[in-house]
This record gives C-alpha cells, sequence and structure tokens, in this order.
RNA sequence: GGGCCCAUAGCUCAGCCCGGUUAGAGCGCAUCCCUGAUAAGGAUGAGGUCCGUGGUUCAAGUCCACGUGGGCCCA
C-alpha cells in the first residue's frame, strides 16, 4: 500500500464546491449572509476591513456570472447611475443609429450594440455624461410589407381597399410589436442603452421635427419635384424600390426585334434615306422613342443591302446583317451625333419640333448586344432618361397608365396591357416596312414581387433635394470627421460624396412621414408646413398624429384664389428621417434648443460599411444644408459578419449559431472580445466562429479568472485583509518583480487609452492579451512562492508578501478597470468582489469609476526592456536544454550568457537568481564573446548603410560579408574598419553567432547561451530529489489535499542514490511537499519507478 | 461597367502608411514539460512561390502600374 487515505475532516467542507465559484460569498465562517452577487451586498453587510477574501474555484460558468451580474445591474439601476453620476455640463454625445424593428436581431446588431456599448462605457468612466436613447426607425417598405403579409393584402389599390387608415394603425402596432427581441439580446449581450426614453421616428415630436427639416431645405431652394424612372409594378400600380425590383428575376421569353429607322436628311457621312438600325426587347416602348444613342467613341459603318444604307457598329455588322454586304463608309459615333430620323411611329411626331427623333451621344451605349445604336425612350429608361438630358432634350412622353394600358395617345393598342401590346406594335411595324427582323429570346426578366407580373421602369414625379447644389460643401464637411478606418470616409464615402446625385426623398407608400407640402387645386400654389403651429395657422387644426391618412383629410382654402389646398401624395423616404435624428430625437427647434446647440454634432458613431450610401449621407446630406457642419466628429465603420465558410449569414438558411446559444456557451464577455478583436473593426469581413469566441475565454477570461482564484486563494488560506494590504511598502520599496509588472500595466494603461481616444478598437485587445501573458506566465509564476511564505519567517518575509498581495491586488483591481469596456461583466464580478465589498466608500459599480490613466511615475522602461531580455534568455535556455535533452528538473551546474550587449548583460547579471531557478542550473554567468564557442559572422546593416551608400550598398554588403572572425571581434571592441573603401563601425553591421559543432550552445538576437552539461553525482542526486517531490506532489493533488495540508512523508527504498537524496535533501523534500515529518520505513511492496529506482512512497494528513 | 476594400503558414489574422536582407501571432498539428492555476497551464518544433506579371530602387511582402480571384456599395 504506497499511499494512506487522507483524513476527511481536513477539508473544511471546502471540497467538493457544489455551488459554481463565483457564488461564493464570505466564507465559511458564515458571519454575513452570503450574497448571491453583490446586489444583495448592502446595508445590512457591514464591510469590515478585517475581512479577508474567499477562495474563488478556478472553474466558472461565465454565462451564469453575466445572469447574476445582470440581476445586479439591474437592482441597483447601475445604468442609470452611470449616467446620473457624471456632470450634466460635460457631456459626451452618442447618436444611436435606429434599427428597424423586424425580425429578430443578428450578429451584425449585436455587433452594433458592442461597439455603441463600450465606446459610451470608456468615455463614461472618462467623466464624461453620455446619455444613450435607444433609436427605432419604424417607417418605411419592410415594415410595410410585414404588415401586408399579416394582413394578406397586397399593393396599393388593396391597401386602399382596407383602408388606409386602417393599415396605417396596423403598421404602427406592428412596430411596438417587435421591439421585444430587441431589447431582451440587447441587455444579454451587455449594452446599456435607454429603452424607456427611446426616440422612435413614428412619434409626433420627431415627425413634428422632420417637416421643419424639409421646411429648412424648401426655404433655401433645395426642394424640386421632377420625374424619376424607378422599377415599377403595373400590376401593383406602384414603384418599387431597387431592392424589390431584384427580389424576382426570371427567364422569359419576349420578342427581339430590330427596327430600321430612315434619316430625314444625311450629313457628311449619312445620307439622306440611310437607315439607323436599333434592336429592342420591349416594343411597347417604341411610341415613346424619342432619341437614338450612339457611343461618340465607337466605329459604325455604312452596310449596303438590297440597295439601301444601313447604320450599324462596325462590330456587329454581321451579327445583324449577316455576312458579305458591302461596307460603303465609316464614321465614329460623335459624326452622326445630330442626324435626324422618322420616327417608328407616327404618334408623337410633334416631338421633332423640340429637338426629338436625333442622334444623340452616350458613353453608356456598348456593342455588347444589339447594333450599337440604342432606342431613346426617357420614359421607360433610366439610362434613356439622363442620356437626353445630358443631351439637352428634356423630353419626357409616356403614354402608359398606371395599369400598364395604353392611353388615347397611342390609338392603335389603346387600352391595351403593353405586353399585348407588343405584337400589334411589331405588326404595324411590319406593315409600314420599319421592321427588319422580329425573333423571340429568352433572357433574365425582373417581375414583380407580389403580382407576378412584369415590371417596367417608369417615370414617375419625384421630390428630390438638389445635393449636387452644395456637395463640395459636404466634401469640406467630411474632411472634419474622423473615420475609422481611415479610408472609408477620405475614399469610399468621400468618393461617393463628390460624385452625389441629387437625393430622390418621395416615396408613393404610406407608412412614413409625410412630404409636408400641401398643393391648391386651383392655381397650383404650394405651401411647405414647417410646425404644427403653422398648420394650425393655415388649417385651424392641430392633430395629434402626423401619418399620411390623418394629414391628407387637412385642407383649407387656397389665399390666392380660394381652391383648396391638399396634402401632395407621397411620403418621405425613411432615409430622410434617419438623417434628421441628431434634431428629431430632441425635439428640435421645439424644444431642447440650447441642449442640442450645445451638443450638436455627435462625437461618435458607428454603423457597418454598408450604410455608406445611407445613414453617414443622410446625416451629411442634412447636417451640411441646415447647419454647414458634419453631424459626427468620429466615426467607427465595422464589416459585414459572414459564416465561417465565409457564406452569408442567411435566417431561413440557418447557417449560423443562435446568438443566444453563444450566451448559453461562452457568454457576452466572450463575444464582445471576439467581435472586437476582429477584422470587421476594419470594416472587413469576418468569419463568424465559435472557436473564435472559445478561444476568447480561454486566452483572456481563464487567465483573468485563474489569477483571480489564485488571489483568493492564498488571501484566504492566509487570512490576508484589506488591512493587511495597506501595510505594504510603497510601491518603490517592492521588490523587482513587483515594481515591473506594475510598470507593465502602467505602460498597458497608457497604450490602452491611446487606442480608445483614437477610436482604433481593435487595437485594444492584443495588447491587453500580451500583458495577461506577463501577468500569468511570468509574474505569477515567478512570485508564487512569495503568496504563501509563512507569517513565521519573520518580518522581512512578511513585507516580501504582503507586497505581493498588494501589488497582485493593484494589478488585479486596475485590470478590471480597463477591461471593464470590453467586457462589463466579469470586470464587474472581480470589482465587486474584491473592492467592492471591502469597501464601503468606493462606487457601486466598475462602470461607474474612473478609467485609469498612466502613472508615469511607475513606469520603468529600462526594468521593463531588462525583463524582456531576462524572458528572452530564459526561452533560449529552455530550447537548448530541449535541444540537449536535459529534462528541467535535472539540475545543470552552469548556464553561460555570453553576450557584448552592455544592458543585456547587467539584465542577466540582475537577475542571475530567477534566470537560475527558471532553467534549474546552479550558477548564471556572464561574459564577453567566446570564438571557441560560436562563429562571428557579419553581414551589412543596410537601414543604416543603404541610404549613405545608394548604388554601392551591394559592394560594400559583399565585403562585410566576407568579413572574418577577428575583424568582426574588432568591430565589437569598438573600432573603425576600412571595408571596401568605406569606414565602418559596429553599428554599420549585424552580428550573427552560429554555434560551433558539438557545442552546446544556442543563439538569441544579441547573445548565446551555453549550457554546461556536465552530470556530478550530486547534481543527480538533486534531481532525484526534486523527482520525489515531484512525485508526492501529485500524491497530494490524487488526494485532493488542500493547498496548506500538512503531512508525514514516509518513505523506504534499498536505492542508494535514493537514500542518499533523502539524506541529503531531506529537508528541502519536506519543505517542498509540507511535510512536518519524513520517515523511513522498510519496504514492503514493489513501489514506484522514479528515474530508473525502485521508491516505496506513503503519506497521512496530519491534524 | 464604376468606386472602395481584401489576398501573407493547413485555418484566422498582424506587419504595408514611413522599403532595409532571419516576415510574426493565435488556432490546429507534432514532440515534450509542469503538477501549490490542475477537467488547467507552459515550452519547443515543423509549417511560407507574402495572389500573378511588370516597373521604380543599391534594396520590394511593403511603393507604382497592369492583371487574377473574392467582398461591399453603386450602376
Amino acid at each position: 500500500m504506497p499511499v494512506v487515505a487522507p483524513c476527511r475532516t481536513r477539508f473544511k467542507g471546502r471540497k467538493p464546491y457544489q455551488r459554481p465559484a463565483h457564488r461564493a460569498g464570505f466564507g465559511e465562517s458564515n458571519d454575513s449572509p452570503s450574497p448571491s452577487i453583490p446586489g444583495s451586498h448592502g446595508a445590512q453587510v457591514t464591510p469590515r476591513n478585517e475581512t479577508t477574501f474567499t477562495r474563488v474555484e478556478p472553474t466558472v460558468s461565465f454565462p451564469e456570472l453575466e445572469r447574476d451580474i445582470l440581476a445586479f445591474w439591474r437592482e441597483t439601476d447601475a445604468f442609470a447611475e452611470s449616467v446620473r453620476s457624471r456632470p450634466v455640463d460635460r457631456e459626451y454625445v452618442f447618436y444611436d443609429g435606429p434599427p428597424f424593428p423586424t425580425g429578430s436581431p443578428h450578429y451584425g446588431n449585436l455587433l452594433a450594440g458592442v461597439l455603441k456599448d463600450m465606446v459610451p462605457r470608456y468615455w463614461t468612466m472618462r467623466g464624461y455624461r453620455v446619455e444613450r436613447r435607444f433609436g427605432w426607425d419604424t417607417h418605411g417598405l419592410p415594415i410595410e410589407m410585414e404588415v401586408e403579409k399579416r394582413l394578406g393584402i397586397s399593393g396599393p389599390s388593396e391597401i386602399a381597399a382596407y383602408g388606409i387608415d386602417r393599415f396605417n394603425e396596423a403598421c404602427r402596432l406592428e412596430v411596438q410589436a417587435n421591439t421585444e427581441a430587441w431589447e431582451t439580446l440587447t441587455e444579454r449581450v451587455g449594452r446599456w442603452v435607454d429603452f424607456e426614453n427611446d426616440y422612435r421616428t413614428m412619434d409626433p415630436d420627431f415627425m413634428e421635427t422632420v417637416w421643419w427639416v424639409f421646411r429648412q431645405l424648401w426655404d433655401k431652394g433645395l426642394v424640386y419635384k421632377a420625374f424619376k424612372v424607378l422599377p415599377y409594378s403595373w400590376g401593383a400600380a406602384t414603384p418599387l424600390s431597387n431592392f424589390e425590383a431584384n427580389l424576382d428575376y426570371r427567364d422569359t421569353e419576349d420578342p427581339s426585334i430590330t427596327v430600321r429607322l430612315r434619316l430625314f436628311e444625311g450629313n457628311a457621312v449619312a445620307e439622306t434615306g440611310d437607315h439607323l438600325l436599333i434592336w429592342t426587347t420591349t416594343p411597347w416602348t417604341l411610341p415613346g422613342n424619342l432619341a437614338v444613342a450612339v457611343n461618340p467613341e465607337n466605329l459604325y459603318v455604312r452596310v449596303m443591302v438590297s440597295g439601301e444604307g444601313y447604320w450599324v457598329a462596325s462590330e456587329l455588322v454581321d451579327a445583324v446583317l449577316g455576312e458579305g454586304h458591302p461596307i460603303t463608309a465609316k464614321a465614329k459615333g460623335e459624326d452622326l451625333i445630330g442626324l435626324r430620323y422618322e420616327p417608328a411611329f407616327p404618334y408623337f411626331a410633334g416631338e421633332g419640333e423640340s429637338g426629338a427623333f436625333r442622334v444623340i451621344g452616350s458613353d453608356e451605349v456598348t456593342t455588347d448586344e444589339g447594333t450599337g445604336l440604342v432606342h431613346m425612350a426617357p420614359a421607360y429608361g433610366e439610362a434613356d432618361f439622363y442620356a437626353l438630358t445630358a443631351a439637352g432634350l428634356d423630353l419626357l412622353v409616356d403614354p402608359i397608365d398606371a395599369k400598364g394600358n395604353f392611353t388615347e395617345d397611342v390609338p392603335d393598342v389603346a387600352g391595351l396591357n403593353i405586353k399585348a401590346a407588343d405584337p400589334v406594335l411589331t405588326d404595324l411595324l411590319s406593315a409600314s416596312g420599319k421592321l427588319l427582323e422580329s425573333k423571340r429570346l429568352v433572357h433574365s426578366y425582373p417581375f414583380c414581387y407580389r403580382t407576378g407580373t412584369p415590371l417596367m421602369y417608369k417615370a414617375i414625379p419625384t421630390w428630390f433635394v438638389a445635393v449636387e447644389r452644395f456637395r463640395d460643401e459636404m466634401v469640406a464637411q467630411n474632411d472634419k470627421v474622423h473615420w475609422v478606418p481611415e479610408h472609408v470616409g477620405s475614399r469610399r464615402f468621400g468618393n461617393w460624396l463628390a460624385g452625389a446625385r441629387d437625393w430622390a426623398i418621395s416615396r408613393n407608400r404610406y407608412w412614413g412621414s409625410c412630404i409636408p407640402v400641401w398643393e391648391c387645386d386651383g392655381c397650383g400654389e404650394q405651401v411647405a408646413v414647417g410646425s404644427l403651429d403653422e398648420l394650425d395657422g393655415l388649417a385651424g387644426v392641430r392633430p395629434a398624429d402626423l401619418h399620411k391618412h390623418v394629414m391628407d383629410e387637412v385642407h383649407w382654402p387656397c389665399r390666392s384664389c380660394g381652391g383648396v389646398m391638399s396634402r401632395v401624395p407621397e411620403v418621405l423616404d425613411c432615409w430622410f428621417e434617419s438623417g434628421s435624428m441628431p434634431y428629431g430625437k430632441l425635439h428640435y427647434p421645439f424644444e431642447n434648443r440650447e441642449r442640442f446647440e450645445a451638443t450638436f454634432p455627435a462625437q461618435f458613431i458607428a454603423e457597418g460599411l454598408d450604410q455608406t450610401r445611407g445613414w453617414f449621407y443622410t446625416l451629411m446630406v442634412l447636417s451640411t444644408a441646415l447647419f454647414e457642419r458634419p453631424a459626427f466628429e468620429n466615426c467607427v465603420v465595422n464589416g459585414l459578419i459572414l459564416v465561417e465558410d465565409g457564406q452569408k449569414m442567411s435566417k431561413s438558411l440557418k447557417n449560423y449559431p443562435d446568438p443566444s446559444e453563444i450566451f448559453d456557451r461562452y457568454g457576452a464577455d466572450a463575444l464582445r472580445a471576439f467581435l472586437i478583436n476582429s477584422p470587421v473593426l476594419r470594416a472587413e469581413p469576418l468569419r463568424f466562429s465559435t472557436g473564435g469566441v472559445a478561444e476568447v475565454v480561454r486566452t483572456v477570461l481563464l487567465p483573468m479568472w485563474n489569477t483571480y482564484s489564485f488571489f483568493t486563494t492564498y488571501a484566504e488560506a492566509d487570512r490576508i485583509t484589506m488591512d493587511d494590504l495597506a501595510k505594504a511598502p510603497p510601491v518603490p520599496q517592492r521588490p523587482e518583480m513587483d515594481r515591473w509588472i506594475l510598470s507593465v500595466l502602467q505602460s498597458l494603461i497608457s497604450e490602452v487609452n491611446i487606442q480608445m481616444e483614437g477610436y482604433y478598437l481593435y487595437n485594444v485587445v492584443p495588447p491587453t492579451l500580451g500583458f495577461i501573458d506577463h501577468l500569468t506566465n511570468w509574474y505569477v509564476r515567478r512570485s508564487r512562492r512569495r503568496f504563501w511564505r509563512s507569517r513565521e519567517d519573520g518580518a522581512e518575509a512578511e513585507l516580501d508578501k504582503l507586497s505581493a498581495f498588494a501589488t497582485l491586488y493593484e494589478v488585479l483591481t486596475t485590470f478590471v478597470h480597463v477591461l471593464a469596456p470590453v467586457l462589463p461583466f466579469v470586470t464587474e464580478h472581480l470589482y465587486q468582489q474584491l473592492v467592492a465589498r471591502h469597501r464601503p466608500d468606493v462606487a457601486r459599480s466598475v462602470h461607474h469609476r474612473d478609467f485609469p490613466t498612466a502613472d508615469l511615475a511607475l513606469i520603468d522602461t529600462d526594468l521593463e526592456r531588462a525583463m524582456a531580455d531576462v524572458r528572452e534568455v530564459v526561452r533560449i535556455g529552455r530550447s537548448l536544454r530541449k535541444k540537449e535533452g536535459h529534462r528541467v528538473r535535472q539540475p545543470l551546474s552552469a548556464l553561460t550568457v555570453l553576450t557584448r550587449d552592455p544592458e543585456l548583460a547587467e539584465a542577466v547579471r540582475a537577475h542571475a537568481e530567477v534566470i537560475a531557478d527558471e532553467l534549474n542550473v546552479r550558477s548564471v554567468v556572464v561574459s564577453g564573446e567566446q570564438t571557441d564557442l560560436v562563429t562571428l559572422s557579419a553581414k551589412a546593416n543596410y537601414r543604416r548603410l543603404g541610404p549613405v551608400l545608394g548604388p554601392r550598398m551591394t559592394e560594400v554588403a559583399t565585403a562585410i560579408a566576407a568579413l572574418g572572425p577577428h575583424q568582426i571581434e574588432l568591430l565589437l571592441e569598438g573600432e573603425t574598419i576600412e571595408v571596401s573603401g568605406q569606414e565602418i563601425t559596429a553599428d554599420d553591421v549585424m552580428v550573427e553567432r552560429t554555434p560551433l559543432e558539438g557545442t552546446v550552445v544556442e543563439t538569441g538576437p544579441s547573445f548565446a547561451c551555453v549550457l554546461d552539461t556536465t552530470l556530478t553525482g550530486e547534481l543527480v542526486t538533486e534531481g532525484l530529489a526534486r523527482e520525489i517531490v515531484s512525485r508526492v506532489q501529485q500524491m497530494r493533488r490524487e488526494f485532493g489535499l488542500d493547498v496548506s495540508d500538512k503531512i508525514v512523508l514516509v518513505w523506504a527504498s534499498d536505492d542508494p542514490d535514493v537514500v542518499e537524496a533523502f539524506t541529503g535533501h531531506g529537508d528541502y523534500i519536506a519543505a517542498e511537499v509540507l511535510a512536518n515529518e519524513v520517515r523511513r520505513e522498510s519496504p514492503t511492496e514493489a513501489g514506484v519507478d522514479i528515474q530508473g529506482r525502485r521508491v516505496w512512497l506513503g503519506l497521512t494528513v496530519t491534524v
């Protein structure tokens, strides 16, 4: 029997822990209720500075912890307090880009929530009051579509039949019904935002401000009405958005006809009676034809077929007319411009007097298909419309009504639907001899996603904002904005602004802010109404709701002619409202005048890259037009979140993990850090991976938690109190390791502040990871023993121990502040347990505290560099041991560090003990270069020599590479030598060290490590002692002993080395394994094998 | 078709602004260590045509041009 079962009574009921570790309360003394987090830690508990810390298990459920923290925040109204506690006159302004409350939030929304939380949290901690009101974008097509689906109706006629009032009220309900999922997930991700004082674009106050904004534009003469060619569904009798138009493309068979148009008169290249060849798949657009476009740069030719001249793009001759026809003339497109032709149909021949039926130029014309000459019907094609405008032809004929039927203007097909008219029109062309060819073709054509009818494009009367008039001003305003990443603002958005077109702001829909313009049915006078007061003055009414179904009922007699003033039918593009939110959310200028003026523009907004043409743009348009200012000073732009394999996230495909699963498994902190530390913050796409979230848990959260657990474990074991910590020496008098980690911490604080102030959020996590490595893998590991020094070791030991505890305490409690904006939950928990519980005088939440600023007095860059050198030497030393096959428990006699770098030499000398301990060597010595161990070779320092030498660089570099060890030695000793006619010093070369064959040497950048691997009997014995310690420690663990349990160690062995190990190193073994007594007995069983020797080991826990 | 962005290890990404000769990290993998953080932790190692072509330069992953592939937005 090699071991004795441990005595159960020693476990003080601590193990196994039933509760998740974070629930640990004040400990087993039971002198206070054990609060679930901290929420219940209130007045009835009197935190005393004599209270010690409670041991926290290293295992933890972060999701559960987060739920407790959420409860704590709710109970203590922590968010409101974080705003309230900051001065009213020190405001940091953040605009929430309002989402549509449709569906439930996806990762993109969660990401936005994280950004919009992290930055305000940070600035709150920097002492600013950051009001955060949630915004809802409540209007627009997505809502209307949901409601149509719900009501089972579709399109304007059915909505009209259902009643616009009922429809709009249904939309209002839909909006209100959909907000809960948003609130739940927003809270869960840890975003602090005010849902009670939210703003909604459908609120009367907001809508009144929208009127005011519109009126400002109107008064500046920036609003006008014109035609715009839009996708149009005659089935639904409504224009569609581009998005909707793209929803249903189908392969369809359509006519494909080629038509010849006879020239009235020729010019220098074309002859009277020649024909222009045009091609179309939509014969119904031909009655509306008003011009033919050519590309001025293309080459066109005159082809003779059956004695007639036909003009066609030279590349398309064979395709259109077949091979073998003679070409009798060539001309560039620009030479054809101005030629007049006989229209295909006579219905609008009169337009010829206004300049129609000519050849115009357009860069848009290609020779990909057709004839290279494009028939232009400005009412039915956006490109056509612009081409005619550009050619100075302000003409438009539209003989098709809202239902897609021809009007009486085209008597031959009047009343016929456009598709039904196609064959009739084709026959007419044939009859008039204008039809050259008639075929059918199958192509992809858009259909109305609602009614299934083919879409058309149609010129629709539309309200515009004349953005082009002030776009230079917008570019200037945009230069004042700090964009992250920079290129989105300067290039993508900047370019877009520079080429901005007038903005179509009206929609022929129902659920939206109204265009507040009333028009007289008599004289056509227009009045724009900018406030309810004004409306009251004009119409004598003051409706409580400003939606279409209410506003359309408001009329008054025209002041000029006595006619009836009625509102124009359109509503505003909901982007207009998004752009108005800085004003609308404050009901400016009707209320909050001073507040607005003091807080505009916002310091910060954040949205996705897809908002370039959306929110960013509309904010900029309106703020420039109204105030000649940008609406925001700093803008963080995020990229798109994709599925792990790079596909788009799709709700219907369900190809991504449900956010709640992530929350339940890893928690919001992990998700937040994962998102923050990803390419999305550089506006690049992110492939979302559950593994990435798990990695954050492992690399950030658990190490932090483990350190916390380590601290509490030993603090509890030693009954360390706040009073004890206060007795620790001031930092300058603490051991170097303490000063070092505090210096590293202060450097981190400095770095994080710089990055946060610059909104480079993606630069916050990486330095944090470096810090965690320093903390866990160097500071704690190196300092571990200091935490369990016995109080009996004397005053000096006591001070050393208190220094360690105080330092780790300060590091942890400071660090949680640094990470609080990123990881609001776990930092809150640590703050509660480590600070708030022990200090009645401090803020209730870590988020109410001030963000740390770097204490420069604590930063010791020399020390940081020295420690970096030491860690590097240790790293090389480890590599060397491994290479040579010497396990770390086997002590070796010496490590020699060869270097000529005086700082490194000093760092090694000063930390010889640390290095010796890490590498388990008896001594660490520093020496100058030893050429019998390494070969020195030199390489040119290009960075230094290059600019001086220029073209001679190669020559000198070759010569330097050929330098012998002796010359390099001379350089290293500070001499100047001449190489290839160039005087050089040590600074001009990079010296490399290569270990000589047969030596135990490993080289670092500016040093080499040499290991003496001679094993003496003494070293072997010590190694054995260490193996024994290791084995006993393993047993302690196996039997679940507490870290402070004392034991009796019993051993037996006949092996002389083992006997020697116990005789020579008995005290060491006893101390390491906490043995009060080490007793030798006679071997009874086979025992275990330690380094090839038989040993029998047993232990008993002492009482 | 246009604008912008991206392309570096098996995977995810730094490095590029401001050029300098041994291109880094994490994950994964392999080998090993530790055992007073332990259902953890650590070390070492293997792994690279820096998308391609051309140019500028003494010198290019880095700057320029063109191209290829991908993404976003617009047409």
